[in-house]
DNA sequence: TTTATATATGAACAAATGTTCACGTAAATA
DNA sequence: TATTTACGTGAACATTTGTTCATATATAAA
């Protein structure tokens, strides 16, 4: 009586039409002609198209938030720290590729006070990055550089992976990813470093 | 008759209500708003929302491949290729922000047949830049890697920077900016390189 | 079997949205 | 000045959209 297949296919399907045409753009009578059913019936899966975006975006959100906690918790050094950001980032775009796009492409959809909330929890996370980045700088573990441009960039570089995951364009191993961005991220492209 | 402070006026106006609100949201009474006159009115201005929205992203596209086009028929080793692809990205970004945080954020509510247009000329461009670090790598000036992840990768770290230009968040000097993501993508986080 | 719960239908709604049309007024050009 | 071009109004339009309601059927629990 909790997760009946029906709900699964719902949310399975859902989840896939508005990475295809974006949450704005997907109808609640797209969603129902998908599944063979008429619109009305949509309202018995969900309570409304916002509820459904922000409970995707907010318990993505604190999967990410959850695990920074841990490891920011733990008493690895600063670079040790940031090398369980990045595969911990990894492991749940992989897992969940297609919330982490809902995620990073439609946060704009919030309705306050709900994007406020993400704006917010959003800043505490680069936070928390950025403070393990002047940590490790301080411990001449990173090199000295504007903190704040280091935690967009890294952000950054991880927030295209779950197009990779979502594409024709062949899934990558997680193992071979992290191990491709860890020395992207810690030693850059350069040769000679 | 070509360049009116009207005109001007109203795509200022419009960037920054794309902007805030995002595209599909931003309705054609809300720019009419913003400019304290009729919805009709917006069609001596503009002939659709979408024709709006192909300009800005077709003419920012542009930029960035004709850039790309220069660098690459100059006779630098892809190192310096890289380098320059890097500045001209910067030097874009920092030159029109609204215009390209338009093309990122907005690129999906293109429709056929722009929509594939658009992404055939992404592909070309991460393709160019591919063969560019595919042409280092064996120069033995990068890093053997995946030379689509290290691609992704690199743009991504790339495509946030218009963000650091329109929020309150202090606009970088540009300048500045470069030597840290020049760093950065080139030589990582890591002290000891 | 009876009862409750999950899943489905069809019709209707109010609001919002992109666009058009016929028609004015202001500004620039001849 | 006369005339073309730029800028503006008001009303109306056909669609689309999220949501609700009353009601029905299937499925599972009692």
């Amino acid at each position: 009586m909790k997760n009946s297949a029906k709900k699964e296919r719902f949310f399975a399907v859902v989840l896939k039409l508005i990475h295809r045409k974006g949450f704005k753009a997907t109808t609640m009578r797209d969603i129902a002609q998908e599944l063979n059913f008429e619109v009305a019936n949509v309202y018995n899966y969900i309570p409304s198209k916002q509820a459904l975006l922000e409970t995707y975006i907010f318990d993505t959100q604190n999967e990410f938030h959850d695990a920074m906690e841990l490891i920011l918790e733990s008493s690895y050094a600063p670079d040790e720290k940031l090398r369980h950001v990045i595969s911990s980032y990894i492991r749940i775009t992989t897992k969940r590729p297609y919330e982490q796009a809902l995620l990073v492409n439609e946060w704009r959809n919030l309705k306050e006070p709900g994007l406020q909330r993400f704006l917010e929890r959003r800043k505490a996370y680069e936070n928390k990055l950025m403070w393990l980045l002047e940590d490790g700088m301080e411990q001449q573990l990173f090199k000295s550089a504007d903190p704040k441009i280091a935690t967009q960039t890294i952000l950054a570089s991880l927030r295209w992976l779950h197009n990779s995951y979502l594409q024709d364009d062949a899934p990558k191993n997680p193992i071979e990813l992290e191990k491709q961005l860890l020395t992207f991220i810690f030693n850059g492209v350069s040769e000679n470093g």
